[in-house]
DNA sequence: GACTATCAATGACGATCATCATATAAAAAG
DNA sequence: CTTTTTATATGATGATCGTCATTGATAGTC
């Protein structure tokens, strides 16, 4: 059955929406087409309809996902423009960003996956990755712009890396303690 | 037909050895128990009288290597005593270590894939961070020893940022500026 | 040297995967 | 109102997956 104009976009978002969380839950080999298309309420047949293939949406979900967390650290740097380093790493190592990936960053969820993606996937990737740079470096207070931009390279592998064990490891004392510890490293300025 | 006893144990280290290297390479999901043991020279059939299912494997696999990194960082603190620190993460943020995620850290090529694994794997992947953590801590100069694990934990974190981000990275300047940063912010005491 | 235990090879199982051809039904165009 | 276009549903494709039963062959034991 045929849809209208404003159907077949909300579709094919909601698509986009549902990979994105998915993907970041349970890796992109993880979940299939027809479950995806199970959980934005349609039959798995229509999906090639909106995409080429499993690539093409692993694209398009990575780079919506990945633009979202830009504006949202923009959000959180203007809301305390003085602090706004410490905004962003606060907001990122928290309890409920580290127990919820399928709504968190990217690249926490799913890097060594996208090392292993398609130039179409890792190209989108990296231009996501510089945006963030872009916000991250213009919350480091003072120095040159180079060291701005090192320091932004640097604390962002170090917001990453923290998330990324304190989710790895089993126990959640050591957990907790994982992200405390990058707390208070990757807040100095 | 059948084969010695020391046949059997250096065919089961040599599947071990294997998937230690393919998982790394392409990921949990991306290579199947068939090819692990054409890999290994041997014919699928076989795996199951050597492991009790593929996440055993995993976990035997994930466990060897983290004890592989665990003794590569000791030895390499022995070599420098007084750089210890510097020894590690020059090794570590090395443009060989991230162009071979085959004969690399298990973290960095595989974290986010651990945390959705089975209590198994994780928790043997924890014994493995802890252990690197002590190396680490031990190889960090003066302070407390509180001090030294917090700031092992987060240098750690960093390394592990900066290599899945050099990795995941499309612009090899990039990627090589990724790792630049990362040499010079975490080689810092 | 004969017996027995067991490791690996062969082959098959059902499940799941990405992809696509066809059918259907309704929106858009006339 | 009629025609055309097209988004979705149904169902099938071949490939690959983890797992296991059976069989053949030989090492270890007596």
């Amino acid at each position: 059955m045929r849809v209208s104009r404003e159907q077949v976009a909300k579709n094919r978002e909601r698509i986009i929406e549902v990979a994105g969380r998915a993907f970041r839950e349970k890796g992109f080999d993880g979940i299939g087409v027809a479950d995806l298309m199970k959980g934005a309420g349609l039959t798995h047949g229509g999906f090639y309809g909106h995409f080429a293939s499993k690539d093409d949406l692993i694209a398009e979900a990575s780079a919506a996902v990945m633009d979202r967390s830009t504006v949202k650290w923009e959000k959180l740097a203007e809301t305390s423009p003085d602090k706004a380093l410490a905004a962003i790493v606060s907001s990122y190592l928290d309890k409920s960003h580290r127990d919820n990936a399928g709504t968190g960053c990217l690249i926490a969820a799913l890097a060594p996956d996208i090392a292993r993606q398609k130039e179409t996937v890792r190209a989108r990737f990296t231009q996501g990755t510089q945006s963030l740079l872009r916000v991250l470096a213009k919350a480091i207070p003072g120095q040159s712009e180079a060291a701005r931009r090192e320091k932004a390279i640097a604390t962002l592998a170090g917001l990453v890396g923290t998330i990324v064990l304190s989710r790895a490891v089993d126990d959640p004392k050591f957990a907790d303690e994982i992200l405390h510890a990058g707390q208070e490293v990757f807040s100095r300025k």
